[in-house]
RNA sequence: GCCCUCAUCGUCUAGCCGGCCUAGGACGCCACCCUUUCAAGGUGGAGAUCAGGGGUUCGAAUCCCCUUGAGGGCACCA
């Protein structure tokens, strides 16, 4: 029986919920409730420069809208707690001063002036950058006095000179890197916070993190790590590093290729299960022919054997379609209440509340294949609602047609429709259907000037259909309306 | 500059324990069908000499080496 897998996400609260990390944080949830382990949030805060206020809402707001419930972190707790690393600063403290009594770690009373006019100088000799340990070695008597001066400095790990750190990575296999290309990293900043290395490395063990699951970014920092768990005598978690996304131009997606927050796609109309689907195929596939997967299909089928090792390019396009194709296989009833929903936040506040139910619901089936994000329902059925509609008067005239003929066809068809008793779209399509003929006008002239009239667009839901739920009043009094722009214009 | 990693259609990818691959699927694109517009749907098409070059082998996208390109890292940021 193996260990149990706990995995965790561990998102700095420092701006938006980044569609990278959300991948990762996606990933890491996919592989726990795949294995029946937990999935562990934990808060990084150490950064107080950087913390963000509402960035933490903002992220986790981000995971319960897709559905990635944890089951320990902020607001749930847990027995391994506090998940905030801001508030567990007494164990960092701990685990420095155990590293320091063993000689794996050390005062540095470097300025940070010091530091970078040694980092130019390094770059100008076209040195890699790196500290240069000078406090490695002082003594005791050196030490105190330079405290009595009034200098904090940080707490720096002593890196071995000599020798080769190898890890395993589930994804890469082994990666080696050489002890001297490493540089006495600082674990204890001046301000009394932990850096990640030394955060991160010890809530893992505390935590008793099975899988490390992160971005790529991270190779670099793990032979630290890795040094960190043996200094510390902690056993290893299993690492696994995850190709990251890129923006179109293949460089690492940042705000400079456009927005990459989550909750910014939520916003724009996109469905949890649709970016949930598209998230997980960017750098994990199931087979050669399989796009959409459902919630439960990605937790039955994930594996990390199959993520890939390349970065991915985040392709909107491809999102997009993903969400129309999730709009259309939603239950009629859900779609519903969502469309009723925008409606009531963006129709204008003429059109009277509540909005009627019955209504929507009727003009849902005309719009539900139509339809690539929520955002777009509003605009595509206004006019169902507005009680007058403004367009150019030049849009009813069709090609091939003037002024004087359209204004014939539209009297035409009011008359027509006028004698209509039974209301129904089937029953339209017979009645008008014939009367092109009669006018001697293509049907498409025919259709698409009274498509204008009736819904003020060339562009529009199937036109009988569309008429049908109009309502036979609605639809008369806009063939007038139209009836008479023509002949004033 | 140094270290690490990656490399199949424009994009996401399958294949990568060698032969089933004259490289499969999807998005996007084009055409046609359906059709009252727009979609959706259907059919078909263009699109990758598997980054390039060497090997190994009867046979390589698949194994090895080199080159190139790209990305990531090199903070008292994560």
């Amino acid at each position: 029986m193996p260990n149990q897998v706990r995995v965790r996400y561990a998102p700095s609260p420092t701006g938006e919920p980044h569609v990278g990390n959300i991948r990762t944080a996606l990933f890491n949830w996919l592989f726990a409730r795949h294995m029946g382990g937990s999935f562990i949030v934990r808060i990084e805060d150490t950064d107080v420069a950087r913390r963000v206020d509402g960035a933490m809402d903002a992220i986790l707001d981000a995971l319960r809208w897709l559905g990635l419930d944890w089951d320990e972190g902020p607001e749930v707790g847990g027995n391994y707690g506090p998940y905030v690393q801001s508030q567990r600063l007494d164990i960092y403290h701990r685990a420095v001063d155990e590293l320091l009594s063993s000689g794996h770690a050390y005062h540095c009373y470097c300025t940070p002036q010091r530091l970078q006019e040694m980092r130019q100088e390094q770059t100008n000799r076209k040195e890699p950058p790196g500290y240069d340990r000078q406090c490695r070695d002082i003594n005791e008597d050196e030490r105190s006095s330079l405290e009595a001066q009034g200098l904090t400095g940080v707490v720096r790990f002593k890196i071995p000179l000599e020798g080769e750190t190898t890890f395993h990575d589930l994804i890469r296999g082994e990666i080696t890197f050489a002890n001297q290309t490493m540089d006495d990293f600082v674990i204890l900043k001046s301000d009394g916070y932990p850096t990640y290395h030394l955060a991160s490395v010890v809530d893992d063990n505390l935590m008793e993190i099975s899988h490390v699951m992160r971005s790529d970014e991270w190779v670099s920092s793990t032979p630290k790590h890795v040094l960190l768990y043996d200094a510390f005598g902690y056993e290893k978690p299993i690492f696994a590093h995850l190709p990251i996304i890129l923006g179109t131009d293949r460089s690492k997606l940042s705000k400079r290729h456009g927005v990459v927050s989550v909750l910014h796609y939520r916003d724009e109309g996109f469905l949890p299960e649709a970016m949930l689907n598209f998230l997980a195929l960017l750098g994990w596939s199931l087979d050669d022919h399989t796009e959409i997967i459902s919630h439960d299909d990605l937790i039955r089928h994930f594996a990390i054997e199959r993520i890939g090792k390349a970065g991915a390019i985040f392709d909107l396009e491809k999102l997009t379609w993903m969400n129309g194709m999730y709009i259309r296989q939603m239950d009629r009833n859900t779609l519903v209440h969502h469309i009723l929903r925008l409606l009531d936040d963006e129709l204008p506040p003429e059109v009277p509340r509540p909005i009627s139910e019955e209504y929507v619901h009727a003009i849902t089936p005309l719009v539900q294949e139509r339809l690539k994000t929520m955002k777009e329902a509003p605009s595509l059925v206004d006019f169902f609602f507005l009680e007058s509609l403004e367009y150019s008067t030049e849009l009813l005239i069709q090609s091939g047609l003037d002024s004087a003929r359209t204004a014939n066809a539209l009297e035409s068809t009011l008359q027509l429709v006028t004698g209509q008793e039974v209301w129904s779209a089937e029953h339209l399509e017979q009645e008008l259907r014939p009367l092109a003929e009669k006018l001697e006008i293509k049907t498409g002239q025919l259709f698409g000037t009274i498509r204008v009239a009736v819904t003020g667009r060339k562009v529009a839901p199937p036109l009988f259909e569309t008429m049908a739920v109009l309502g036979k009043d609605r639809c008369l009094t806009r063939l007038n309306v139209a009836i008479g722009l023509l002949r004033d214009g």
